[in-house]
DNA sequence: AGCGCTTATTGACGCAAGTCAAAGAGCGCT
DNA sequence: AGCGCTCTTTGACTTGCGTCAATAAGCGCT
């Protein structure tokens, strides 16, 4: 019964390719209110309406759809307009490591550059719409916007520095330091977008988060309600409160 | 005691800055045996005289002597000539994570561009030598030719799946597991610069292999010890030998 | 509303790897 | 050659998290 939800999913993604709906949606990154995380500042309005020009929106992405899967061949980074994804990479023997989520204003897929093959798959965990950003063409139009190259350099050594932030916290860190931490980037990531720092609604499931922080989903699930018994959470399913942010940081800093 | 031996350390920084050696030894990419590792393949002989006119070469690092500390402003990316660093980063509490060993040929430093200081810092685990390349030049000469600039994405990219490789050894696989991995990535990044695939030494001590893992010097040690006791490994200090490559195999996928 | 599914919580138990401790090996110094 | 480091190995014990198992809670269906 496994095997059918596959399957199933599968012939989703075949039935509903990402860029073949007639009635697409099309916003502009001049009116976008992500613009200021996913952009950079120093790019003049001319420039943004060439960058425009090049980027390719599609209809929405439904909840388990794929956006790409690993060995794919690369052609394009994507932004995250609405909705959540996770990138998760497939071990030899059949295992799952998710390595990321993604939120809006955000961009994901700068792994399959190196071997021009996406390196990991990337799935909605909700409706959620992607900006497509060929990489040839982008490349092109970094050659002759040196602010253009320089942001697109910095993110991906933004990328490189938040997966060392990773490696570092699956490497010496407990369970509760793993999750805390993970909640406090979540809040960050909101208040960056002007939503609620401390109260929100957690689009992946706890399968997702153990997998991303190394842990099982029993003992995420056991910290969670340890945390709520210590006050410093409200958690009702997947909706979390934050109660005592500084205590959540203490618990996130290795002691 | 520890505290002398630190600054020590730092005295020796100081005294002797990398770039101010009055007899430098100055190689060319163009006679370089390591320009197929770290170079595009596609350079032409005039572009990668360009290239090699803005890198700089710098009398060796000496064992422990930092090539840059996490926080220091970011100018330049590093290509190492000879020897072996480590980056590593250091958490609040004064705990250090290895986030990466560079070999011969390889590129480090790449993490410093999104905040334009070091994200980590990188130290000589030998005697070691580095062409270091001033960012904001290659950035010019990038932006003038297309290959140079897809090589460098490439690179970043690269690191990227790398890293995300790394997440998940450390968050999936045993002791075991991740000593056997990192042996087999030394032995392929040798066998690439026509070394011996199955005999080595490591430049690396016990207690970096066990951090760069997530694991204690205890376990790391055990791990050879067992891995010897198979017939797997030959362990003389840090003389390794790889006596039965596709055990080692076996044993680096996750069962 | 009620069935069948997936997802989440909680408890009891076991084990891989961490901690503590001590001894031995390697290596730079004088 | 011998002292004083640091690095490595090995053993005995502890523990945090995984495993197994059972129950409960959510949610999409009809």
């Amino acid at each position: 019964m496994n095997t059918q939800l596959v399957d199933l999913d599968v012939d989703l993604d075949k039935e509903t390719p990402i860029s073949a709906c007639p009635h697409e949606y099309h916003p502009h990154c001049n009116n976008c209110r992500l613009a200021g995380i996913c952009l950079p500042f120093a790019l003049e309005g001319k420039e943004i309406d060439e960058l425009d020009n090049i980027i390719q929106r599609s209809k929405p992405l439904q909840k388990g759809q794929h956006l790409y899967r690993e060995g794919d061949g690369f052609e394009s980074v994507y932004a995250v307009r609405s909705g959540t994804l996770k990138a998760y990479q497939t071990t030899d023997d059949g295992r799952e490591q998710v390595t990321g989520f993604y939120f809006p204003g955000e961009i994901l897929g700068m792994d399959g550059i190196a071997k021009n093959s996406h390196a990991s798959s990337a799935r909605a965990l909700e409706t959620a719409a992607v900006c497509e950003i060929p990489f040839t063409s982008l490349e092109k139009l970094s050659a002759g916007m040196p602010h253009l190259q320089r942001h697109f350099f910095q993110l991906m050594s933004r990328e490189i520095a938040e997966d060392q932030q990773l490696i570092t916290l699956l490497s010496k860190s407990s369970a509760d330091e793993r999750v805390a931490a993970l909640l406090l980037s979540i809040s960050s990531r909101n208040a960056r977008r002007k939503l609620s720092a401390t109260q929100f609604r957690l689009s992946m499931s706890r399968v997702d988060i153990g997998n991303y922080l190394g842990l099982t989903v029993e003992t995420v699930s056991r910290v969670f309600s340890r945390m709520q018994k210590m006050s410093i959470l409200q958690v009702e399913n997947k909706e979390i409160e934050i109660l005592d942010l500084e205590a959540l940081k203490e618990m996130a800093d290795l002691r």
